[in-house]
DNA sequence: GTGAAAGCGCTAACAA
DNA sequence: TTGTTAGCGCTTTCAC
């Protein structure tokens, strides 16, 4: 259904050259009257000049929308202003956010992003670093899925800056930034414990996650230090599904022991399960049982009825966290290790109180 | 929670250029004792080397870890072989699968992409625009929010391709590429027709939508094209939510009238509560009424009990396309007008029949 | 305060 | 077949 046909290809379509006989500081200075240095000096406001003269210099760049290539300055000065983003996942969920914060700290900083998907393709990933290393970028960033610790990424150019983000390398020095999973599910437990709920389940996905490891540490030492037991087989993991959280609901309330109070659930997907199946069995929330989602993932939390408290990580906050380190690193800094930046509680209807944002 | 201290930061942290002290093509050629020319010449395969010239100029090449630089090339070419990827809506759920099939086909080409977001500031994304020119970008590419024709990118340089995906520009000799919306709205109640259903109704988003227009016209088309008329108060028009879903299933089984065996939906959302509210009614999915979706959004559609048969607008092969458009766009084709790409039906349980996929 | 010129790393036209 | 050299557009000394 094409609403207008192209044009015909004329048999010698030439590639174009858009820039092509774009103005040079050459053409400025001819403009201005003046050499070449001094329209330098007078377009990067260094070096002292008369008033007079760097503003014919100004007027005339103006005059003839003159744009300085950058493509020569880095040349140049050896520094690009630019980074790659190499996705080892793909552009996922998680790392959408991530990338929004990152592209914003660093277009303020005017720096420019190349951004690389290499999904699970190693080799796709060296021939993106290779790209990238010709393009003699200041840094690179990686985002990778959760699960396991990547190895680490193989840059043949020793010094050039490398961030992971929301992913961990195997080198212990490399610099990682990921959202602090465990004081997360202790921002959760520790919700529903205040709310006075005594019997919290934790519902959760596989544990070769290390996040669910992570989470379930967290909900044990919650429930300690709030002086409350875990009651037998009500640390359930299992996967990411709405169909294990239904699931997982029939496991506990299958009426051979008290059911719980509170579910504290490994990710949204699995809190809508739950949610749906206590509303099918006529169990209301959060009058009757309390539960808190993770991810805060708004197309599910703000669709589950009731719509979900739950954990947000804060991705925006870290892309931009990430962006910040990179700059730093750039700057020579010698940043490294593993840094864990904090969650934030979002509450909605789902515990039964309200009581705003609550962040680490 | 940091679990690794930073090293301490010196006063000096001198900026990094990491690229400083790289092989040049001189070192190269000083190893392999010939000339400049003669590894420019090995190294791109052009002219005529003797063989062991050649070789002996590659593996000095290879010794040293030379990387030609790709700014020096450029700024002697004139081509960079970079294009910029501008989202004026932040990189939503559709964009992303979009950015996906066109990184993937650019880099195929050996076509970097430089990622800028401009979520609806038209400043940012100016300065976006003045950035890719001073990098002397091949092209650009443009992806906005579907609703409205958003005004042309402004790029004060003539000659630069650019090309509009999922979105239109209201210059209408620009090059568009988006789905057909009509075609897969037809696709969907098609299907539902060819099942037997009669009563067909659709509910979907807020008419101000292009896309809403659009799929109510398939719809209606489709009706007509199989001998079916359109029930009064069957096309509901609302918003794009779960919650509009459950509402219209209301208003539908409100009983004046025969209810309806079939809902193409405007979108898996809505879909989804149509679904979950002829459940609550006891009406079975997909026995006494069939649902469609459309988005094909699977977190949805996977989800949705029972899972949705969806209208995918193959974002990814969207994506592809506008790579390729581009790409000849840049070669010099003089590709102009709208454009739109076909869909496919995916077929899953919610609709009583297994077909497979369907295309347009 | 301003101009001249070297050089960033590479390509391509021309010479040898 | 190989070497020499003039740029690509800019910054930055160093003279004047």
């Amino acid at each position: 259904m094409v609403e207008q046909a192209d044009g015909e290809i004329p048999a010698e379509a030439a590639a174009r050259r858009p820039h092509e006989g774009r103005p040079t500081i050459r053409d400025v200075a001819r403009l201005a009257r003046v050499s070449v240095g001094t329209v330098s000096k007078a377009l990067n406001h260094n070096g002292s000049l008369r008033q007079e003269t760097r503003e014919r210099v100004i007027s005339a760049a103006r005059d003839l929308g003159f744009r300085p290539n950058d493509l020569a300055q880095s040349l140049h000065r050896g520094q690009t202003f630019t980074v790659g983003l190499i996705s080892t996942d793909s552009f996922g969920r998680f790392t959408i956010p991530i990338m929004e914060g990152l592209e914003e700290c660093l277009t303020d900083s005017r720096i420019s992003v190349f951004m690389c998907n290499a999904t699970d393709d190693p080799e796709r990933e060296a021939q993106h670093v290779e790209s990238l290393l010709s393009k003699r970028v200041d840094g690179i960033v990686v985002t990778a899925r959760r699960a396991d610790r990547r190895s680490q990424l193989r840059v043949p150019v020793p010094g050039v800056p490398i961030l992971y983000v929301f992913s961990q390398s195997d080198d212990p020095d490399a610099c990682c930034l990921i959202p602090d999973d465990e004081a997360g599910a202790v921002l959760a437990v520790d919700h529903l414990a205040r709310l006075g709920r005594k019997r919290i389940a934790h519902v959760t996905g596989p544990e070769r996650f290390e996040a669910v490891r992570l989470r379930r540490d967290g909900y044990r030492k919650t429930l300690a230090s709030h002086g409350l037991t875990e009651p037998e087989g009500f640390y359930l993991p299992g996967v990411w599904s709405e169909g294990w959280g239904r699931e997982a609901v029939a496991q506990l309330f299958r009426g051979r022991v008290p059911p719980p109070d509170a579910i504290s659930c490994g990710n949204d997907q699995i809190a809508r399960g739950v949610c749906d199946a206590l509303r099918e069995r006529g169990i209301v929330v959060p009058d009757a049982v309390s539960v808190v989602g993770f991810d805060n993932w708004e197309i599910i939390a703000e669709a589950t009825r009731p719509p979900l408290t739950t954990v947000d990580m804060n991705l925006v906050e870290l892309g931009r966290a990430a962006g910040s380190h990179l700059i730093r690193l750039i700057a020579g800094e010698p940043l490294r290790g593993l840094r864990r930046l904090p969650c934030s509680l979002v509450v909605r209807d789902s515990c039964g109180a309200r009581l705003g944002r609550v962040t680490a």
